[in-house]
DNA sequence: ACCGCACCCTGAGCGC
DNA sequence: TGCGCTCAGGGTGCGG
C-alpha cells in the first residue's frame, strides 16, 4: 500500500468497530459478528501482516502462538467472510484464519476508543470526549500488525471462550463441518425437517448451530416472542408453518439488528453506553418481571439446557 | 441419533 | 470497606 494509500486510516482511529460485547447483553451472535466483519475488513484486506503479537498459549489458541506467528506472517489478507458467528480471513497462500469472538471477543483497529473498552467504572465516569485510546492489556491476545505501518488489528477477549485458528490451505475444520445453513438463509422446510423429530424445546433447536448457523440467546428469544411461540414448546409440535413464520421471524430480527448495529456503530459511541441500538427493541430478552411491551403482563425467566429463556406469558403459547 | 450436563473463564453483583 | 460466593454464557465433549 502506497503513501496515498494512507488517507484512510486516520479517519478509521477515532471510529470503534467494536459492536456490543459488554456483558450480558451484547453477546456476539450473527448480527455482530456481521458489523464486526463489516467494519473490520477494510483494516483488513489488502494489508501485509507485519507482525503478531500473543498473550501466553491458551485453549483461545487452537493454533499455538509460535506457529500462529509464523504462518501469519508476511501473508496478505485477501478476504474476510462470516460463516455463522465465525469470521474466516482468507490468506493470499490460501490458508485462512479461522476466528469466533465467544462471549466476550471484541476485533477492532488499533486507536478505536470505545466505553465497552473500558471497565464500568471508567465507563461511568468518563465523559465521551475524555475517553483514551484503548491501550492493550492482558485480555489483549492477538495483536496484528501490517507492512504499511497503519493501525493494528486487536482481539481482544476477557473471557477467552473466542477462539483462533490457522487453517493449511485446503484443510477442513470440523467446526464449520458441522454448521447448519447460516441463519439468514435457512428455509422454513430446513428448519421443520429437523424440528420434527426433535422432541427438545424449539429454543434448544433455534441455539442448535449445526441446524441453523448464527442464533445465539438473544435473538431466539426475540424471534420466538416475534412468532407467538413459548421457548419451552417442544420442537416436534410445531407445524410446517409454523417453522416458516419461525425462520421468518428469525431473519427479521437478524437484519434488523445488523441495519442498527450498522449505523450505530458507523462513527461514534454513545456516553450512555447505549450504541449497539437494538437492545432497546428488545421484547424479551433479560427483561424479568419487566412488563411486556404489547400486553403488559410480567416478562417471565425459565432456564432451558442450561441457559435463561425470556418470554412473554401471555402472548406467546 | 438424541439428550443432558460439566467444563472452560473472568467480572459484576450480591450478602455479610 | 472488602471479602467470598454465585452467576452468566457459546461451544465442546462425554456419558447415558
Amino acid at each position: 500500500m502506497g503513501a496515498d494509500g494512507f488517507a484512510k486510516w486516520p479517519a478509521m482511529q477515532s471510529v470503534s468497530i467494536c459492536v456490543h460485547l459488554w456483558q450480558k447483553p451484547y453477546m456476539p451472535e450473527l448480527p455482530e459478528v456481521e458489523v464486526t466483519r463489516r467494519k473490520i475488513a477494510p483494516a483488513l484486506v489488502g494489508r501485509v501482516i507485519a507482525g503478531v503479537r500473543t498473550t501466553a498459549p491458551s485453549y483461545f489458541f487452537l493454533t499455538p502462538p509460535p506457529l500462529l506467528k509464523r504462518r501469519l506472517k508476511g501473508r496478505t489478507v485477501t478476504a474476510l467472510a462470516r460463516v455463522g458467528k465465525y469470521l474466516l480471513a482468507t490468506l493470499d497462500d490460501g490458508s485462512r484464519l479461522l476466528i469466533h469472538l465467544g462471549m466476550t471477543g471484541q476485533l477492532f483497529v488499533q486507536g478505536s476508543s470505545s466505553l465497552r473498552l473500558l471497565s464500568s467504572t471508567a465507563r461511568a465516569t468518563l465523559k465521551p470526549e475524555q475517553q483514551p485510546a484503548f491501550k492493550p492489556d492482558k485480555h489483549t491476545h492477538l495483536r496484528l500488525s501490517f507492512s504499511d505501518g497503519g493501525p493494528e488489528v486487536w482481539f481482544r477477549d476477557t473471557r477467552k471462550f473466542g477462539k483462533v485458528k490457522w487453517l493449511a490451505p485446503g484443510e477442513r475444520d470440523a467446526r464449520l463441518a458441522k454448521l447448519g445453513p447460516d441463519a439468514l438463509e435457512v428455509t422454513g422446510a430446513e428448519f421443520h425437517a429437523t424440528a420434527r423429530r426433535r422432541r427438545v424445546p424449539v429454543k434448544t433447536v433455534l441455539l442448535d448451530q449445526g441446524v441453523l448457523a448464527g442464533v445465539g440467546n438473544i435473538y431466539a428469544d426475540e424471534a420466538l416472542f416475534l412468532t407467538g411461540l413459548r421457548p419451552t414448546r417442544k420442537a416436534n409440535t410445531l407445524s410446517r408453518a409454523q417453522c416458516s413464520r419461525l425462520v421468518a421471524s428469525v431473519q427479521r430480527v437478524l437484519k434488523r439488528s445488523i441495519e442498527t448495529g450498522g449505523s450505530s456503530i458507523s462513527d461514534y459511541v454513545a456516553p450512555d453506553g447505549q450504541d449497539g441500538a437494538y437492545q432497546d427493541e428488545r421484547m424479551v430478552y433479560d427483561r424479568e418481571g419487566q412488563p411486556c411491551k404489547v400486553c403488559g403482563a410480567p416478562i417471565k425467566r425459565v432456564v432451558i439446557g442450561q441457559r435463561s429463556a425470556h418470554f412473554c406469558p401471555k402472548c406467546q403459547n
